[in-house]
DNA sequence: AGCACGCCGACT
DNA sequence: GTCGGCGTGCTC
């Protein structure tokens, strides 16, 4: 007789699309609980597993596991359905799914494994003041704080090991290790709450809301511009689920951006003793790791982040919010390519919960949703007193050609606004100097040579760079083509704007917001408040002013350039175009300050321009998916997007070739296009070739995916195979 | 993804 | 005669 042993279920972090089965050692047994990483034996190497189950069975043939990883598991059990429903309706393989899902730092990759413990510092009752400058410095910040993280004194000092060494010997500090669990956000004592008394719409939309709680699956739309009081809704709905003993999970698109929404959850809830649980892209891998750590231990009520928060250790969920949900950060652009959106719809499915999404401009697919009936629709409208809606005018730029960047009107608002002391926003969805630099005499221009792109030119610093590698090059003085003298910097970008806005109003206060501003950590946050405090007069920026920050003394809003997103090559440039320049416009006025909005366009009479120079959601909505439907698009359709990347041209383009053949041979209901160059059809040095999808109905879809995945063994080395499931660019 | 096995060209 | 090219297939 054979007996019984216990068969471990693994999900090994490869690209498998199988769970394996491992002989669980009886001495593992007690550690071995679900939700653990293991270390198991694959063919010849040894990798990272996630536990997903235990069981008796037959042992036959079954290598057995090496090594549990964790004292506690990662992840309720209850995620394991979750986990895999999200892994096969994006065809990726389950443990790389869970692996992309946990905190980085225990990816399972190579050698590093749990961080668990942290060292800390602390004063020691030891009044005087140590020799020596560098550790008078440090031991000053551990006393002010009372206790500080190594990993934090890191980012203070460089190598401050030896200090602190010295430190503890001397006497001046105590070291200590342990779990560490620290809210960065614990440093600043919450903001004061400021609980108002609903409007007319938010008390409509709560009491649906809470007629749902607890009552399974519910999803609604909460549509309403800024200001209009979406938080407040997302505050009280979860105020009320905890109230039942249920949990919230939050997801925000960039939590650097929305402070201000954290300090309102804070002011709110962490007062009363709620545990606020922030998972952001500032904290360290540590820190990451013992908030999820917190959350799985049940330490935490509330949970706010950005998309991979979608995927926090929370039980008990009783709702979910997505804020902004037409993000287009929510989705995951390489490796498991999620939509957190998405997948919060999925996860309030399988947990039974309320999930709300919220949006000034929601995305075309969602408001579908909401109008057929498939979830509910709750409209805020914006509170009279607080934001009049500001005049927007669109500057034909046809007919006003301007000298340099700005066109007349616009110019004349700014000098207005300068003149009145009050604040002008100018968005310009263009990084650097201009977006060429090109040869008047010979039409030279100068390429990345790793990507499909050409070289922006940053006149401060006197570089040619790519924004899509790190490649970057000085600019030659005279052509190397014709060796004429005539190169010169073509089209418009924030630098360019700030150096002519500085010429025009020589006495304005001028700020530049962009990613080449705020690389340094906090400042953006710095900008922000600059301008907050009346220090700025004019902020110059791209895309990036238009979200999360609200600026009471801001008056006028100038687009520059409306079209660059319009002419996008994808099928939702009119839509982002819309949301992008609604959210921008939503900026200008306040009820004592009336505001005003340029937009300056090569396409005025376009239905995206119109519609947000008309704040005319419904109208946009109308002509838009009218669009959709005519050409088979979401939500009428079903995209996925093969994306095949490699070295060699040649190889990509024949394995793409293959692929769409192959697939075109029965593809029933389902379109097969391509194989066509990608928008950027060469990416670091990669050239990539893609084959879109697309079908009316998923299950068509679905069955051209399960043929990819005999395919996909039939593509050769050095070529490899993305699948972009529902993308939403197609860069 | 690794890492084997396996079957055809130019080298000590 | 081998060393090594990368096509093909598997990993409990």
């Amino acid at each position: 007789m054979v007996k019984p042993s216990l068969v471990a279920t693994v999900a090994v972090a490869a690209p498998l699309d199988k769970l394996l089965s491992y002989l669980l050692p009886a001495e593992l047994r007690e550690r071995a609980r679900v939700g653990v990483r293991l270390r198991v034996p694959l063919g010849r190497r040894s990798v990272v597993g996630y536990l997903l189950g235990v069981a008796e069975g037959e042992a036959e043939g079954l290598k057995p596991v090496a090594e549990v990883l964790d004292e506690a598991p990662l992840f309720p059990p209850a995620m394991i359905d979750f986990f895999l429903r999200a892994a096969e309706y994006y065809c990726h393989p389950p443990g790389e799914v869970i692996r992309t899902a946990l905190p980085a730092g225990l990816s399972g990759r190579g050698a590093e494994v749990s961080i668990l413990q942290e060292r800390f510092y602390r004063a020691a009752p030891r009044g005087d003041e140590p020799p020596g400058a560098r550790q008078r410095q440090i031991c000053q910040l551990v006393r002010e704080r009372g206790q500080v993280a190594l990993s934090e004194l890191r980012e203070h000092f460089a190598a401050p090991h030896a200090p602190l060494r010295r430190l503890v010997e001397l006497g001046f500090l105590e070291e200590e290790s342990g779990e560490r669990l620290r809210d960065p956000f614990l440093d600043q004592p919450p903001p004061p709450d400021s609980q108002l008394e609903p409007t007319p719409d938010q008390a409509r939309a709560l009491e649906q809301l809470r007629a749902k709680l607890g009552d399974g699956f519910a999803p609604f739309l909460l549509h309403g511009v800024t200001g209009s009081g979406k938080t407040e809704v997302y505050l009280r709905i979860i105020a009320a689920a905890l109230q039942r003993g249920a949990r919230a999970l939050v997801l925000v698109p960039e939590i650097a951006l929305t402070p201000q929404l954290v300090g309102r959850f804070r002011a709110r809830f962490a007062a009363a003793g709620t545990g606020i649980a922030v998972l952001h892209s500032g904290l360290s891998d540590g820190e990451r790791y013992d908030a999820w750590r917190a959350i799985a231990r049940g330490a935490a009520d509330i949970v706010i982040g950005a998309r991979s928060a979608v995927f926090a250790p929370l039980e008990r969920l009783g709702v979910i919010v997505v804020d902004e949900e037409h993000e287009a950060s929510y989705k995951q652009a390489e490796g498991f390519r999620y939509h957190a959106r998405d997948l919060a719809l999925l996860r309030g499915q399988m947990s039974k919960t309320l999930v709300l999404l919220g949006s000034a401009t929601p995305a075309l697919t969602t408001f579908h949703r909401a109008r057929e009936g498939q979830s509910g629709y709750l409209p805020l409208a914006a509170r009279a007193q607080e934001r009049p809606l500001p005049a927007v005018e669109l500057v034909d730029l046809v007919q006003q050609r301007p000298e340099g960047v700005l066109s007349a009107p616009l110019v004349a608002a700014l000098g207005e606004v300068l003149e009145a002391r009050q604040q002008a926003l100018l968005l310009l969805n263009r990084r650097g100097f201009s977006p060429y630099l090109l040869c008047g005499d010979c039409g030279q221009s100068f390429r990345c040579p790793n990507c499909e792109i050409t070289l922006t030119y940053y006149q401060k610093s006197r570089r040619l760079r790519c924004h899509y590698c790190d490649f970057s090059q000085a600019p030659p003085e005279l052509c190397p083509r014709c060796s004429g003298g005539g190169l010169a910097p073509e089209g418009a970008g924030t630098e360019r704007l700030e150096e002519e806005l500085e010429a025009l109003f020589p006495q304005a206060r001028i700020a530049r917001m962009d990613r080449d501003s705020t690389t340094r950590k906090g400042s953006h946050q710095q900008l922000v408040e600059r301008m907050s405090r009346g220090e700025v007069d004019i902020l110059i920026g791209t895309q990036m002013i238009a979200k999360g920050h609200d600026f009471p003394g801001v008056t006028l809003v100038g687009v520059v350039g409306a079209d660059s997103s319009l002419n996008f090559p994808d099928f939702r440039s009119a839509e982002r175009t819309f949301a992008l320049l609604t959210q921008v416009a939503g900026r200008a006025g306040r009820a004592e300050l009336p505001g005003r909005v340029y937009i300056q366009t090569f396409a005025p009479e376009h239905y995206a321009l119109q519609c947000a120079a008309l704040h005319d959601y419904q109208g946009f909505y109308e002509q838009e998916i009218a669009f959709r439907q005519e050409l088979g698009y979401p939500p009428f359709g079903y995209l996925v997007n093969l994306v095949l990347a490699g070295n060699d041209p040649g190889r990509v383009n024949a394995a793409a070739t293959a692929l769409a053949e192959a697939l075109a041979d029965d593809a029933g209901e389902a379109e097969v296009l391509g194989p066509a160059p990608c928008p950027l059809a060469r990416l670091r040095g990669k050239t990539r070739m893609q084959v879109l999808l697309k079908a009316p109905r998923r299950p068509p879809l679905r069955r051209l995916l399960v043929r990819l995945d005999v395919l996909r063994r039939k593509i050769p080395a050095g070529v490899a195979l993305a699948v972009d499931v529902d993308p939403v660019d197609m860069l």
